[in-house]
DNA sequence: GTCTATAGGCAGATAGAC
DNA sequence: GTCTATCTGCCTATAGAC
């Protein structure tokens, strides 16, 4: 079935986004211009800031967006599947489908440009992060009662360390997009936590 | 002991680097100027390029010096100490110093920015996690002939999931400086080789 | 919504005096 | 080695016509 496609921004909007994601995600947010941009789409930069009057409300637009994907791709795995140990697995080919497109998490490239960043996307990386380990929490938890997964310390410690595997792998094995580094990373890091 | 300096730059050009190092570790290589360097050290951005004609150079300059730096502190650690345990203890600790002192990795805010990067350093980059990997395949082979650490998966893959797990810990706690946070991390990579 | 034209600033870099 | 002065190019952003 055809998702009716939100309206909150116009098709040229999305397309501005579409194509900032993904410069963002392979050069980071300071590294490109809107010249960049409006040549990949063939229009003029005066029409970009039509859309997104400045630099920092398309990062926000950028981040916005990539916020409700990214809670929804959750939202998905929550809904379709019920075991944790399987959750854990989804989570990880999420990171992994990223790596696969040869870019890099857009909050861990943003992480590393922190200090640049204007305050509302400093904000949204946080956020970012934050979600990710309360949803790592809690499937870890169920995963305890349920006596399918197995850990020493703490749900939040473990998600912690979750979160920031997932993300340095992705950082070290970007350079050459070597899917098969990442992946055996990310399997010790199931295997660490499967009871 | 006095140390003596290494006489291959002057003592201006350690100088520059030192400033330079602390901006690429805190902004990224590409989010800063000349201007701010000069600046700092209350010179002009045209004697800046005296000591090193291109921003280029400067960052090669800088790659370099940090490598030679860092193999000397892995030696450190090989010279005084011998168990392997200890050793990647150390070796922690040496990523820990870095985040106390609110800074990302060198290599690792670089391999963010890998593609804007002047080839010299992207080569860089990559040799850095080369030399941790293969520094830290070293440990922990001789921890498993030694029986004082235990892991199933390869020496190499243990390796490569240490060093993305602290490279992503420091991407992750840096935006709050979040030592302790950091440091839960690296326990648990820890306890998980230790026999 | 898209364009042309242009402002204003900052970047890396060079020439040449001292 | 450090300076003043300057160049060139790119960047974000705006005015105003269509």
């Amino acid at each position: 079935m055809a998702v009716p496609r939100r309206r909150t921004q116009s098709r040229t909007a999305e397309r501005i986004i579409d194509v900032a994601e993904r410069l963002v995600q392979t050069r980071g947010f300071n590294n490109f211009s809107y010249a960049d941009i409006a040549t990949e789409l063939r229009i003029t930069t005066a029409s970009l800031h039509y859309h997104f009057p400045s630099k920092a409300e398309l990062g926000s637009a950028l981040t916005a967006r990539h916020a409700e994907q990214f809670a929804a791709a959750l939202g998905q795995i929550d809904q379709h599947m019920a075991e944790p140990r399987a959750k854990l697995e989804a989570f990880t080919r999420l990171y992994e489908d990223v790596l696969r497109r040869e870019r890099m998490c857009m909050c861990g490239i943003l992480a590393a440009e922190y200090e640049t960043l204007p305050k509302p996307m400093r904000s949204a990386v946080l956020r970012f992060f934050e979600e990710n380990q309360r949803w790592l929490e809690d499937v870890l938890t169920q995963g305890r009662a349920d006596k399918s997964l197995s850990f020493t310390p703490s749900a939040d410690e473990i998600a912690q360390r979750i979160l920031s595997t997932l993300e340095g792998a992705m950082l070290v094995a970007r350079p050459d997009a070597d899917l098969n580094r990442f992946n055996a990373t990310a399997q010790q890091l199931l295997a660490s936590v499967t009871a």
